[in-house]
DNA sequence: ACAAAAGTGTTTCTACTACACCCATGG
DNA sequence: CCATGGGTGTAGTAGAAACACTTTTGT
């Protein structure tokens, strides 16, 4: 927080150091999940410039100096950068921020350059769009990117993602966050394919049912219901995500 | 993550910018907590530099680009501006990334500075001593903080200690982070403190025995006992801390 | 003996699991 | 009619709360 106690007078080295001397970059990135296909998925760009050249690599760009008096919030730089490489904005359901990342090898330029995390859920409907520096970006299934690219992944992107994923499983136990991952209108069994689908995992559907119902908050009743389906079936009644943003008592993973 | 792609193309200034003009200053800022005289407490430094002269503020300072080959690691900076703002360094129990504060105009002066804080859990043996350039340093319960000078902290620091309270009092509920405050061979009432005196609340003593008894890796039976207190009763078997990081059943508080 | 703190046992209640069963629709 | 998915009911079990009770010390 001091600026100006820098540099101290136990420095070590002996260099005559100045404040500008110890700025340094720092980016966002932008771990975007979604649910396409009933899989688990995430928002990935391929580089289209060094370093990582034609690598797979989270959206995200430099916090910018030249936006606002004093530069921008950070949050916005995520997702003015979201914008920017993938051309998605609208209906972006959740960002909250995961953590930094500002190991000193991390980035292989010269400059050294510390990234600002971010965890966000991203909208169904929209398609992403390769943009300016990004050449591609592609929703690609989390499972597929463990099990094909992980090493692949560009700076300590894999590191980033590894820990967007677990923050999302844990918080679907204790927050209301699956609804963001459904239609403004949807039916309990939307809401638990959400669960099913990131935690692995299936479900009792119907004590998944009475445990969303009895948590105060986190459904409210359209009053409308679903079509039926092709195959058949009774038709589901029609919730919206209600207020609550925490959901007592939790619905547990084993 | 991309400095070369700055300037981007679209750039809403007239400036020509250069790389170098979006860096700014990272600074670290650590809460660190004890538990003194049976109160939760935080450890301040009184800023004896302006901004904020003679404010309290949690201790930290800048992320230094001099030491290492490419700067430290923003954890290192923790430790190392807590040995040097307070004269603490040896026993400390816990020290994990709490989140960053990055908003333009947290920092009132001509450079920008976004903070990495942290959280810590610091020995209860030490005292700390002022030192360069904080002018005083000093343990301090958070309950009085909040009731009188949480308006008079520096900085965003009330905001990031409201914060680093909040995750202290989550994680006693599933994670073995309450032995960090105890003594290295402890009892159960001594550990049962610590829950209460952070949660501010009391816990039935007989369940609480039997809840972290039955959580698998909390607690491990050092074979002794302790001394019987002065005022008599019976001695307690003393435990050490055991392997496990989480515990289940989590111990909730209601 | 009495007070005080450690530790155990017991009863009651809540919440979860597993699974049976009924409801409403399409074919 | 049957198949399919939505939704409810129920018995058994695990954990938690409340609190009585026993154990081991100091005074």
């Amino acid at each position: 927080m001091e600026p100006s106690e820098s540099p101290p007078l136990d420095m070590q080295s002996d260099k005559n150091w100045s404040v500008e001397d110890h700025k340094v970059l720092v980016a966002v990135d932008i771990a975007l999940f979604t649910i396409r296909d009933s899989k688990f998925q995430v928002l990935l760009i391929k580089r289209g410039i060094p370093p990582f050249l034609d690598f797979w690599a989270l959206p995200g760009g430099l916090v910018r100096m030249d936006i606002g008096l004093r530069g921008e919030e950070p949050e916005e730089a995520a997702l003015r950068e979201l914008r920017e490489e993938t051309g998605l904005s609208k209906g972006l359901g959740y960002l909250e921020q995961l953590g930094t990342y500002g190991s000193p090898n991390r980035d292989p330029r010269e400059q050294r350059v510390i990234s600002i995390a971010y965890f966000g859920i991203g909208p169904t409907l929209e398609d992403p769009i390769g943009d300016s520096d990004a050449s591609h970006a592609t929703f690609m299934p989390v499972d597929q990117i463990a099990a094909e690219i992980s090493s692949q992944l560009a700076f300590d992107h894999n590191e980033i993602l590894f820990d967007a994923i677990e923050r999302a499983r844990a918080k679907l136990e204790y927050s209301t966050l699956a609804t963001k991952f459904c239609s403004p209108a949807f039916t309990i069994s939307e809401l638990r394919s959400v669960y099913e689908t990131i935690w692995g995992a299936n479900l009792d559907p119907g004590n998944f049912q009475k445990k969303v119902l009895a948590a105060d908050g986190f459904l409210e009743d359209t009053g409308q219901k679903a079509e039926a389906s092709a195959t058949g079936g009774r038709p589901a009644k029609l919730y919206r995500a209600g207020t609550a943003s925490s959901i007592t008592p939790p619905i547990r993973r084993n």
